[in-house]
Order: C-alpha cells, then structure tokens, then sequence
DNA sequence: TTTAGCACTCCATATTGTTGAGTGCTAAAT
DNA sequence: ATTTAGCACTCAACAATATGGAGTGCTAAA
C-alpha cells in the first residue's frame, strides 16, 4: 500500500474485491462496467445480484457513479484514489513486462556523465513515453544554486553586454547577457570576475551570493549589478512534452476539443510550475488524480510524477500524463523504478566507471 | 507573384478570378463553395451558372474538384499552388491586421543580444504563433561553424571525462563532454586546450579544423580524440514545436486520428530536418503545399517556413504548420516580415544600440 | 457566349423503431 | 441475515427510413 492514505474509511473486502475489479475493468475497456463483467470476468464468487447491491451501496458512499439509469458503474475520482492507495503495485513489479523499460533506462545511463543532463533526461523521457504509451513531460529548472562552482568565465560581446558563464562541476553551464552601464569598463568588470573565481571556486551558488553581501561590500556599482543578476540567474524553468501523439489513443481525448484544453495547460507552462513544486514533498511517486492536480484544464488527467534531486534538492520533474483512467499498475512501478535509478544517477554513484 | 510559378500553364482572366474566388472562399468556409456563393459574395459579374461553366473547366485542368454530384468545387493542391504563386500577397501586407505582429516582435529584438538566441527565438515563435492561429515550430541546427570563436574552456569533471566549452563570439556556447583514454593525463589536455586558444582566437571553427589537420600532425592521441569530437561538435538539432492546440480549431483535424499523424511528425524529428534542409534554396518565404512535403505524414498539411542565416550559411528554420487551406493571405506577409527583420538583426546590424 | 429554367443527385439532418445490456426491486432460497 | 433468481423497466446505441435543400449538368432561349 502507499503511504498517504487520504480517507479513513476503509472498506470491507467485499466492496474492495467489486470496486477493485470494477476500476481494473473500467482502465482496460474504458466503458462502464457492469455487474455480470465483474462477475465473469474477475472471477468473482457473488452472483451478479449480489454484485449489484455491492456497487449500490459503493455508489452511495462515492467511490462509483451511474451515467444513466440502464449502464454499468464507473469510478468516481474517489474511487481511483482508493484504488491507487490500496492496490499492492511492488507484487506486479517483478513482471517481464515493465522490465522491458530497464533494458532501455541502463544504456542510456550507464555511459553517461551527468554533465549531459539534458540530453540524458531527453532520452529517457522519451522512452517511458513509448513504454508507458502515454505522453511524458520533463521540467527542469535550472537553478543549480546546489551545485559546487568550477569556474566563472565573462566575455565582452558588444559595446554594452557581457556573457557571463557559469561553469558547474556537474558540467552544466549557466550563462547570462548581462547589460552594464556606461560608467563601468571592461577592466572594472574582469577584476570583479577574477575576485569572483578566486571567492567562488569549488563553492555553491548560493554560498557564493551569501559571501558576496559581506566581503564585497561598496565595491561598486558594476558589482551591484552583477549581484542582481545572480539573483535571477537561470531559473527560468526548461520544459518539455514528448508523446504528444498518445493522447489521439485514449478514448477520453476523441474529441478534439478535449484534447485541447490539455495542450493548452502545457503552453501555459508557468501554471504547471507551480503545481509541481508543490508535488515534490512525499519524495518518490506522486499520482495526482483529475481535480487533485490543481491545474484548471488538467482535471481530465492524472499525473503520475517523481520529483529529480541533487543533493536532496529538487531541480525538476518528469511526469507521465494520461487519462485518469490510466494503467496505473503499469505506470507506477515504472516511475518508481525510474525514480530510484535516476536520483542514484544523479548522486553521482556511478561517476567511477 | 512570388517567383515560382511552376506551372507554366496560364489561366486567362476570367477562370482566374473564378479560381481565386473558389480558393478564398474555401479557406474561410472549409465547405466546398458552390457557383452561388462565387457568384454572390465575390461580386462576380458572371451568373451562377457561367461560373459553373468555368468551374467545369477549372476541374477539367486539376485545379478544382468534386467531393459528389450535388456539391461545390474544393480546390485541389493544384489550386492552392496556382492560387499562391498567383496572389500578390503584398498589396494586402499594409493592413494594420498583420502590423500587430510588429508590435509583438519589435520589442524582442530590439534590445535583445544575439547571445540569447535561443530565448529570443522562443520568444517570436510563440507569438507568431498566437497571431498566425496556426502551429509554429523552430528548428536549430547547433553548427556554429561560421560564428567567431572568442575561447575554448576545459574542465575536468571526472576521472575520464572532460567538459570542452566553445565560447563564440556571438555568445552562444557549445559543451560537450569528452572521454578521454587512460593513457592521456590532464597536463596534456590542458595544453592542448592552450594551443587551441591561441590559434583559435577570431576564427571560425570550421577554419580551425584545417589548421588542426595542418598544423599539429602527429602530436598525440589525445589530440586525435578531441578532433573526432570536434568534428560532431552540436550538430544535434534543436526542434520545437508551438501552439500545438491551435490544430484543435481546424476542420481538417476534427478527427483525432488525423491529429495523430501530424504529431507523430513532430516527434520524429530527424525526417523533417532533412526536409527542412533541402527548402533553404529559395531565400526568403518557402510554401509547401500539401504533399510537396515530402514528409509522409504532412501532407494534409501546408508549411510556411523562413531560413535562418548568418553571415549567408543556413542554421536553422522557423515554419508555421497548418492546413492545407491555411490563410496564405495572413501567414505569407507575416512571415515575409519575420525574415527580413530577423535577418537583418541576426547579421548585426543592431549591436549599436 | 452568356444566362434562365428545370430535372436530378446526394449529403445532412431529423424521425422513428428495435435491440440489448444493465439496473432495481421483490420474493424465494440458503 | 445474506445471497440469489426472476422480472419489469430504462435508456443509449444502432439501423432504417423520410425530408429538405444546396448544388450540379443539361438544354434551350437571350
């Protein structure tokens, strides 16, 4: 079971044994499931009858619905959630099936210097879209306030601008056009640059920033200004949707119009930002299920996220976006796998081979 | 008329107007238009039944068709090419209309540097995007082979892996992380890094790949490494794509699984940037109607694309992507615009202000 | 060469009928 | 006290059938 159970109500093993089978049914068939496909085809030893008054008494305390009087019941957001929260997903983990995405992860990993960060995360991401069949995003934002300082370079570009360059030992680079005033020439800034290096090296950004307040104080103003670059110093978040094209799969998304409103929410990347940074707390797998993503045009979908960690920092996350109606027994031992074998990619673990 | 007219044959006056009349209507409604609506909302002095005489004509010659009996012409891909290469889009790029785009993009220019060329571009494609109503993508080949390198920095990260930065004089970097044998130590590494720099300074990378061939023969393995390296050195293009929900209010795609295919363009990159590479020719504006994509799944579609230049070498391409009945009249000014104002920032001619 | 008139075609939409999966209830069975 | 069979009822989905209208092609007159 996962650890954050949202409701106290537990249910008895029969009206587990009927919603279980009932939303298992519901993610395969994506059609209301009615009380003789539950009794069929889960095996189930009630008769239809009894099925029936199960799902009755379920529909009363949430966890199902009714389109209309004549149709098979359909899980409620309630229902998933109790669902996700109680399914035992580690037990199908050891399936051939999802191992498939090992074989895919390792290579990609295995070789790889964390300097190529991007075009690792690139690569994976795309992948567990082809595994997963659902679209995946990856979201990065670049503060690496974290990550220890190698070297700090600046370079004139034209009359008014210089490049700044950041150089991480993780090899990530941060760079900024920096404007400067008349007033200050390109000497005043180099020595200012070199200080930098000599304070800087080996040092976190954000140790860095803290020393800079008091060792360099009324330098002037050229160093003012370079101070409140830093402060801004990419974090502009970096994202991107791979698979895309799943969507046109999943029956929810038939029509058109529905599938734009999701669209919409990725081009509007901000708001998602946000919501993301939220999520990062219970540390592995977080499934946000339909309104639980705190999205306006995202509650149509689940979100099934695990946050990426440096140092028990968070600087982004990938997410897998389907349908609510989504194989949660699939998706979630995969993200919790990929969780597990990024953040010890990312710890640098590997750095010997 | 745009320069290529491909198709020698020429329409006299009169099945001109009719065609014209046929495409305009066809773009606005997305219906076949009957010889009543030519005749009554395009101010044809002709009656409905001349211009069904002369629409006869026009499907006889490929340009119109019949999708049954009892309903209006839709052009053919033949028609939209005639009715491109025909237009004189000029005339209409004085209505204030598009002028809005020059309200959007001045500002990202103006005070931008080259050095965030990427951001920018980002930045315009969005909201090209948002005016045109169609889908805007952005590809980026990282070959700077023609930008003037300013330094080259090397940082070792771990014990086989060292970060070679190019710094270009234009503000752009290229990173890339070199595994280097066990047989080479970092001294040597560092010495050639020195080498590179003082030979390299203001010249171009292309034109200091020669003179490595030249100049430093035979001097270690380690040098040979780091040319291999060189000579792939960000060739990996960038691509992305923008306001993919805008398809959402196409006809044509109203069906999802037409939607499917074009997405799955998108994220097959690799066989667009062939494309995209072999429509440079033509400077200035590329249309490619339909199936003139030689994209499999783009050919329902129209893409209007730009090149991207410096200093004359092509390094990249923004298209916007729509239907086949896409607002030529809109997108071809538009984009017109977007390439002369580009260019003439990229080449420079700002960096005084 | 252009145009009015007219019969004809065929899609789009609305109407109606039929089917069947599924429910809820009641009463019998365990 | 539960479970189950039996049965009437509901309602979406599908198919079959009308109806309307936009648009054509042809012919014959202007």
């Amino acid at each position: 079971m996962l650890e954050n159970s949202r409701y106290n109500e537990v249910l008895d093993l029969k009206k587990w044994e009927v919603l279980s089978a009932t939303v298992s049914g519901y993610i395969r068939s994506a059609l209301p499931v009615g009380s003789n496909a539950v009794n069929r085809y889960f095996g189930l030893s009630y008769s239809p009858a009894t099925i029936r008054n199960i799902m009755s008494d379920l529909e009363e305390l949430g966890y199902l619905t009714h389109p209309h009087t004549s149709a098979g019941r359909v899980p409620t957001e309630k229902g998933f959630r109790y669902f996700v929260d109680h399914s035992d997903f580690k037990k199908r983990a050891a399936s051939s099936e999802w191992k498939a995405i090992s074989r895919v992860i390792e290579p990609l990993l295995s070789g790889a210097s964390v300097a190529d960060l991007k075009e690792v995360l690139s690569d994976i991401v795309i992948q567990v879209s082809r595994t997963a069949g659902y679209a995946v995003f990856v979201m990065e934002t670049r503060t690496q306030d974290e990550a220890r300082v190698v070297s700090i370079e600046a370079v004139p570009i034209s009359g008014r601008h210089v490049l700044v360059i950041v150089i991480f030992e993780t090899g990530q680079l941060l760079k900024k056009t920096i404007a400067y005033p008349e007033g200050i020439r390109w000497g005043e800034f180099r020595k200012i640059i070199g200080k930098l290096n000599r304070i800087g090296r080996f040092r976190t950004l954000s140790s860095i920033r803290e020393d800079l307040l008091i060792e360099m104080e009324g330098l002037s103003l050229a160093y003012a200004i370079l101070l409140r670059e830093f402060e801004t110093l990419g974090k502009t978040p970096d994202f991107k949707l791979y698979g895309a094209s799943q969507f046109a799969k999943i029956p929810e998304f038939s029509k058109v119009t529905d599938l734009k409103s999701v669209f919409e929410v990725f081009e509007e990347q901000m708001s998602l930002f946000a919501v993301l940074k939220k999520m990062v707390e219970p540390r592995g797998v977080s499934v946000a299920i339909g309104s639980e993503n705190q999205v306006p045009g995202l509650d149509v979908c689940t979100v099934i996220s695990i946050p990426l960690t440096r140092s028990g920092a968070w600087f982004g996350t990938i997410g897998v976006v389907g349908p609510v109606r989504m194989e949660y027994a699939q998706v979630i031992p995969l993200m919790t796998y990929l969780s597990d074998r990024l953040n010890e990619w990312l710890s640098g673990r590997e750095s010997k081979d």
